[in-house]
DNA sequence: AGGATATAAAACTAATTGTATCGTTATGCA
DNA sequence: TGCATAACGATACAATTAGTTTTATATCCT
């Protein structure tokens, strides 16, 4: 009995995102404003307005729509040094690949004054937290990790890495990169100077 | 020969730049203008725009107003534990207390637009990154470091952990989490489970 | 087919950015 | 001390943007 929703509601939205996420890509948080939307997608401003009655509704949707669509089941077998690799490596893919490596920045520097964003930044991270734990807990069933490992402490020390080195400190995320951060994580956790390599 | 400057000149950029600084932590980057700073301090508007023609000199100004006056020349004695513990509470104390910890979200935001502000950005982490290789200096002076410990890797991550949990994640940074971090440093740097404590 | 609703077009207000002009006042220097 | 310089204040103005309102047209669901 429900009613179908009206494509075109979907439809406006759809095009209308892709051209705010590509905004803001292209020119920063400040370009994307209804007219700048406008002017890309030939939808009329009044109908933009409809959809995001204040400017920040339309930035937020336009960040919420960057960060859609990253989540994927995966492999945890083998050592917990290729886990981490494969974890970790697909974070920094998503960081050098995707729109939201991109637009992380801004919001993280919009989540500063806007509730919305922080919450949607927190999600983002809470979900990047459990892709992590995952692993470690597989690690501890397989019994590698030592004794007194903080394992807390090294999720947020894993996740850490690369988003501070490529958000904060603007430099890049390679694979030799990746590869001494999982050693030192793996050798934080287990005690053992190497785990055998996966390269 | 050089002639002196006036007064006047620095006055106005002094208190200026103070009211920037308070709209950029009260309200965010967004309500940095000519016309809210003039409205605070009473300088006309036409002024500011004498000093600060476009409203981004004005923004960046009032970043570069947050990033001063924070390094200072201190001890280096004791174990890497206490040195470290020394250092990075120094970061944790000015991301905790001073105006920089409010409104660093927002440089690392627009420092993905701004060229400046990424200048100014980067000058503040080399100088952490310096700060904190000072100390991984001493403590290999001491013999303290493991042959094989990934020093560069090491400072990054040092450095990391606070911004990232602060900025990034949200969370807070108290003592009982510094020292957990201080620890985790120091086994990966030493090889050691536990350096002798220093609370 | 017909009612409901999404969109388009346009006119309008208010706020903000930035420019330009002019008179006033304080400063530095001879 | 006096005077040229230049910093400041006031005002008016143009251009852009945010946001509202109204009316007409096209599309969808039942």
């Amino acid at each position: 009995m429900e009613k179908r929703e009206d494509p075109r509601l979907d439809a406006t939205r759809s095009l209308a995102l892709d051209a705010a996420l590509q905004l803001l890509q292209e020119e920063g948080i400040l370009a994307v404003t209804h007219g700048a939307v406008s002017s890309r997608t030939g939808i009329s401003r009044s109908t933009l307005y409809r959809h995001w009655p204040k400017v920040d509704a339309l930035r937020n949707a336009a960040f919420a729509r960057a960060a859609t669509g990253e989540l994927e089941a995966q492999p945890t077998d083998g050592t917990m040094k290729a886990d981490l690799m494969w974890m970790l490596g697909y974070l920094v893919k998503a960081l050098n690949e995707t729109p939201w490596g991109k637009i992380a920045p801004q919001v993280i520097g919009a989540a500063a004054t806007d509730e919305e964003t922080r919450a949607l930044l927190n999600k983002w991270m809470e979900d990047r937290g459990k892709n992590v734990a995952s692993v470690f807990a597989a690690a501890k069933e397989r019994g590698e990790l030592r004794d007194d490992a903080p394992v807390q402490h090294l999720i947020e020390t894993a996740i850490a890495g690369p988003y501070f080195r490529k958000l904060v400190a603007g430099r890049e995320l390679d694979q030799a990169w990746l590869e001494t951060h999982v050693d030192m994580i793996c050798f934080q956790a287990t005690g053992m100077p190497k785990s055998q390599g996966s390269t």
